[in-house]
DNA sequence: GATGAATGAGTATTCATTCAT
DNA sequence: TATGAATGAATACTCATTCAT
């Protein structure tokens, strides 16, 4: 009779102010829909892992579809916050900013393996609505790297004709980060900052330059 | 999608070689699959757009999973049959033959995004069996990329040193191609060749050169 | 209606007497009642529409059965008042006092459209205790309208031959206007006025000349 | 664990034709929506007391409120072939006719109590396209009567005055017959003929001096 | 007295899967 | 071979009702 995975013998705390219990229903969400991907996970499991009972879940988030938005809001905000602290973080020069941004996001991915999960694999194989959402997360990073590399460019004096590249070349940075933190997902092996310096070689480098020898190292304190 | 109580009705054709049958029935699932996703697609949906009986469905390729799993797996050899066809017409350039199978690749993935978005987003959204079905040819992809760089370093005479990464630099390559892929999906403007091109650019000249206003060029006729 | 999750604020006004309460909660669910009926009607909406928490709603009025056994006798109360008011104003000539109490009813049911829709199509639809308290105010509208037949037909001389019916009649007449009150409902372009003329000399003119001893007779053979 | 409403060890029949289980299935439906009402009947109930399991319920008559429709339009038709099927065995003469009219009418309701609450009261107390349904049918059979007080009215030479409130009139019956038979409900223990004779000799005298030109009027100052 | 927080027990609906023909 | 008919088991969502404060 008992479902698998109830907690037994938890004592469910009770009466917590709306905030709390909203994020308790979120993580659990998160945690649910990343593992069993948005039609698979059931509001019964979301409901038995955040440890309140089904109704509360639809009273504080309603329907599963709403619940999933917020779920990919959230995360996606939090995402973006730790990148934008990592840029922050570093001082004027562009090509630190990317490396530290990086380094956020690739530090996000291996803490919040669950989040990235959802942001990524479950949000965009739903369509629709949620992969818009997504979209426009994607769109602010772009916006974010695009402005990065034209400082480079300026800095090295490089005039328009390369610059009215930088758009697509952002884009494709931001797809080459995402993927690679996809793949770093089934490889966990590796550190974070291993896996960021490896795009950051590879990107910033090119195939073409590391075959010759040459590779780009992080800098000193990182 | 049509619910049964409204009554259709459309004439089957009827005895046909079990072979053109299980194409029928892939070549369905891989749509429905595609445009619905695995779980919201039903096994309704795949008979009625394979021109079937549900019970046929059953006999021929077995469970929901098991069809599932067969239209991975030949969406996947289909694709890595083109890459491989595209590898062989290239002369003995390695750097050709890194162009030919790019093209390959994504004229394969614009003339069936069915099958890129069976493969990538749903495959890889639903866990377990499936992604590993995916993890199998990608690291058949990445070898066959890793040779070609072995290929190319030892072209130019570099050492060991550079060559140790190979294996890491392939899968990076191969990870940004379905990231790109993926990115095209959503914006599907740009031409197979055009797509190929900027890739092959970003990775194999890198930011630092691209910034600088090299670029790379693809090799006439291609 | 508004769902929970969505939060909206509102000021209530606090300790107001039992008395208040009750008819803000009486009211508000003979509102809900009527439009949404019985069992669509929840506890949530009525007591939003009361502006009173659920909790009180229950305290002062019980269980939703109750709740509803308690509209029913409210208005139905209300609606039998109104009658033998207008009963009452009429002076001793049974024609016209059957005039007044008509005008009467239908008064009421103009003006209170959703007491009449809950006491006549929300009760009934429901069996069961509901239909039974409805049944009673029924029973005491027959008798007065009896007591009203037989007074004419004493008036006019008539014998024990045409009183004997008399219940049947007055049943009949009872039902009648409920019927074309419920018909009214959906055609409220008359006036209540013109509505009870109408019934009035159609069932008048056919109890004139039963009372005198006209009947009609069905055809042989049927 | 087993339901109230299983018939326990009936053995199911198997593999009837579309056609059966559909009659069966509106069979149940028209009972259990007549006793429980539109809302507390369940599929669950429906799909018990149909002898058959709950997704052919889906898959051969749609939602619960199509199915609902469905009772609703077979009911109707068949009391309104009833009706007509009366008329018809009549002979030229209007009086007659409506007689035969209303003895089909009470004998239908008679004989099929069920299907008579679920038009009269189900639909009813349930808004929307529901009562929509049924205000065809009510035009219809209003339709019809109004034929025939024309007719009678044509036969005694009365003229247009009288004949310009024909519709009303005829509004007026039906409803009067609707509310008899309502009550009747409750009251079983008259016959459908005495029910019918009873409503004849109220409404058809009332008529009768109304299509003569006699008219009641209400007394002054009201 | 008054309410936000909480839940057990349903209900409609769908779907993968399998017989009987 | 081929299919219409059939179902067990799940799932999203709601509601009357009650604590704890």
């Amino acid at each position: 009779m008992r479902s698998t995975h109830e907690r037994a013998g938890r004592v469910r705390s009770k009466r917590l102010p709306r905030e709390v219990r909203e994020r308790q229903i979120l993580d659990a969400a998160v945690e649910v829909f990343s593992q069993r991907g948005y039609h698979a996970a059931s509001m019964d499991e979301i409901s038995e892992v955040a440890d309140i009972s089904k109704p509360m879940v639809y009273a504080y988030l309603g329907s599963k579809e709403d619940l999933f938005a917020a779920c990919i809001r959230r995360e996606a905000t939090k995402l973006m916050e730790a990148i934008a602290d990592g840029v922050a973080e570093a001082g004027n020069s562009p090509d630190e900013q990317l490396w530290r941004g990086l380094r956020a996001f690739f530090g996000f991915v291996g803490e919040f393996r669950d989040s990235w999960r959802v942001l990524h694999r479950q949000a965009s194989a739903q369509g629709g609505p949620f992969a818009q959402e997504l979209g426009d997360m994607r769109k602010r990073a772009i916006s974010l790297v695009a402005a990065l590399l034209i400082n480079t460019a300026q800095d090295e004096g490089v005039g328009a004709a390369a610059t009215g590249q930088t758009d697509a070349l952002a884009a494709a940075l931001v797809g080459a980060s995402e993927s690679l933190a996809d793949w770093w997902l089934d490889h966990p092996e590796e550190s974070a900052g291993a896996v960021a310096a490896r795009l950051m070689n590879l990107v910033w480098m090119g195939f073409g330059n590391l075959v010759d020898g040459h590779t780009w190292q992080p800098p000193k304190g990182s």
